[in-house]
DNA sequence: GTGTCGGCCGTCTGCCGACAA
DNA sequence: TTGTCGGCAGACGGCCGACAC
């Protein structure tokens, strides 16, 4: 496996584009955004560990030491933002370049506009396909939905008979794919054939992973994949022990804090469980100026099959550290839910409060004892300076 | 890319065997050779950054912070070592857990019998063949060489016409694979076809890539792969940071040797530049009981295409810390070197004490002021726990 | 509307000895 | 001794509409 090139095939002003970002955005799924280039962020060292673990296929050490000196959260100012994809599996990734603040700025940072993060702006002329066994077999092509066809593929010709064009289509290396689109058939429907095989042979799709086609407004189009979660498609490699990249992350975190210097992170919105760099204000806005409690009503966004969104249903069942000893009085999966659909498993029990959008009216079960944080946010004028100390977990 | 599972074929005692050892070390290559189980072992931090290095494909970056607490080499007892193999490319690797030595531990560690690892034991009955576009090529099959086919294939019946027989290989893996043996053509000659193109289009094998097949004494027929030192076949890996995989890996050694705790690594003899894990005893004779100074005359052992070994001849140009900012008094490549051949560009030009043989006798450039060590050893009993803090580099 | 199948044709896989290096 | 090729037969890739859910 390589990393990319870096193909900066577009957005010329250079803004944290370094691939194609519609398709990045359309592969990496609705729920992913990426906070804007020289903003400020919020930076998780424990959802970055939680990310290395899954990567690693290994939980991390219970003998890990600490490190005392890194605080639960890093205020960085986000200097460098690129989008990626793996070589080999095309699987997407952000490379990020985070400054921890130093103690002046982190004063200063209260006076400037809220950065909430860019949404992610998913394509609007696309669509998301999974794909069937007949799609992967050799025996046959691609069955293109109709409404699909017509909306992303430019229209056919249908004073030929049977109507057929051919597809140029570029994915996020911008390789170049060829198709024969043809609608034909009783009754009749629209089909990639020739090229198709070809495809899914080298991008090694099997049934059950999924293709997305993008129309974008220069008439491109473009071409992406998603594989199906496939219990343990992780890569450990044998460059590290899973031991030892743990206490990477937390050693170059650690330095970077103490120093004020920059540090690099990979972030895989399709591994990770949870993002881990999170726009400032929206930490605050969350963190700070949203009163949660122990059976307030919640709703969370999650990603469906089909690449939208739908809302989980949830009730609080608890504020506390998720993790008391090594990271005491950290925001970061403080809140214990429970989820009104008992599909269980799939979603965490543990989620943070950037993540959930209380339902303050009509609370299920309204608590006697309503309670915002166990450290109340002082009044007046947020000190970032003083939240590094006072509440950010040092030691 | 997955790590292989852990087949315990065979060697039921149990020794640092985890799969097939023959073939294991068949694949890494005559000059590889595992310490034993138990010993003791010198560990170097700079050799296994060596690894990283090329592992990530980018060197260590300049701004990284100095473990002052790490010394430049830790003298460590080996309490496991497993044979690997990469389940996506049979590339073979180690897995070490190392425990750094106490100041009393390394006392008593000089009366102990010396260990000098035991050489890699390379098979007897096995040949290594270089694959040519043909035997890739879907057009035919494998074209065994007479002298190997009649070596370690098993025995044809000659009374068939023509004589032909299945051939059943296992890999790395303990995967089965068959194939056709027959002795046909005009000249005569050993072909393996049915069942070959599975192999190579499985392995992804390409021209220049080298198979392995082995007899061993239980009769089993044994199948490995080498690759060709392809450019850039490298992998960094989008979970972590090249930098912070550097500072993992200091971050492990220096927290095991402070506290005496166990740590583990990964050897991977075809990509790592020099062994990091070497036998305290060969590290001792080669650093404390060698005369070497500039001018000297050396050899040194190359593994040659064929999987053979050849040594290259050269002079000791000069002895100076490799990197004198980092690791000032590290043995590790301290010796600058001059290669007789001049195919330069391929052997190192700093190599450490041990990977060499000095000439004592018939020096081409016999220097007049001979010198051993910059510090050189105190006469008399030897003793490891002064080595940490007055020879191994601490800061 | 679309997933899978039988039918059918064409290409490529793969086994053979010829031949030359 | 062995790498590559032309020849050839059979397997599979891949395009088609039928059909059912």
């Amino acid at each position: 496996m390589k990393l990319s090139a870096c193909l900066n095939q577009q957005s010329p002003e250079g803004e944290k584009s370094c691939l194609n970002s519609e398709l990045w955005h359309a592969c990496a799924g609705p729920l992913v955004s990426l906070p804007s280039l020289g903003s400020h962020v919020v930076y998780f060292p424990q959802g970055h560990s939680e990310q290395v673990a899954v990567s690693t296929n290994k939980e991390v050490d219970a003998q890990m030491p600490n490190y005392q000196s890194l605080p639960a959260q890093l205020v960085c100012q986000l200097h460098n933002v690129t989008m990626h994809a793996d070589i080999e599996t095309d699987e997407v990734y952000a490379q990020m370049t985070l400054q921890p603040l130093n103690a002046q700025e982190q004063k200063e940072v209260s006076f400037l506009p809220a950065d909430m993060g860019v949404a992610s702006k998913q394509p609007t002329n696309y669509f998301c396909k999974t794909l069937t066994a007949s799609d992967t077999s050799t025996h046959g092509g691609f069955s293109v939905p109709r409404r699909a066809a017509e909306k992303v593929f430019p229209p056919l010709d249908f004073s030929q008979q049977p109507p057929a064009q051919e597809l140029i289509a570029r994915d996020l290396h911008n390789n170049e794919w060829k198709f024969r689109h043809i609608f034909r058939g009783q009754p009749k429907r629209h089909l990639l054939t020739t090229g198709w095989s070809v495809f899914v042979s080298a991008k090694r799709l099997v049934a059950g992973d999924s293709v997305l086609f993008i129309w974008n407004e220069k008439n491109q189009l473009l071409l992406g994949i998603r594989r199906a979660n496939r219990p343990q498609t992780v890569m450990p490699s044998s460059v590290l022990s899973s031991d030892s990249m743990h206490l990477g992350l937390l050693a170059a975190a650690a330095h970077a804090a103490a120093t004020n210097s920059r540090f690099t992170i990979f972030y895989n919105p399709r591994a990770s469980p949870s993002e881990f760099v999170i726009p400032l204000a929206k930490y605050i806005k969350a963190v700070h100026h949203t009163r949660v409690s122990v059976g307030m009503r919640f709703r969370m966004l999650f990603e469906t099959e089909e690449s939208s969104v739908r809302r989980y249903m949830g009730t609080i069942t608890g504020i506390s550290d998720s993790d008391p000893v090594r990271w005491p009085n950290s925001h970061w999966r403080s809140v214990k839910v429970g989820w009104d659909e008992s599909t269980a498993g799939e979603r965490q029990p543990r989620v943070s409060l950037w993540e959930i959008e209380p339902l303050t009216t009509f609370p299920m079960y309204p608590s006697p004892f309503p309670l915002r944080l166990k450290r109340p946010w002082p009044s007046g004028l947020p000190s970032y300076a003083g939240m590094k100390i006072d509440d950010m977990g040092l030691n």
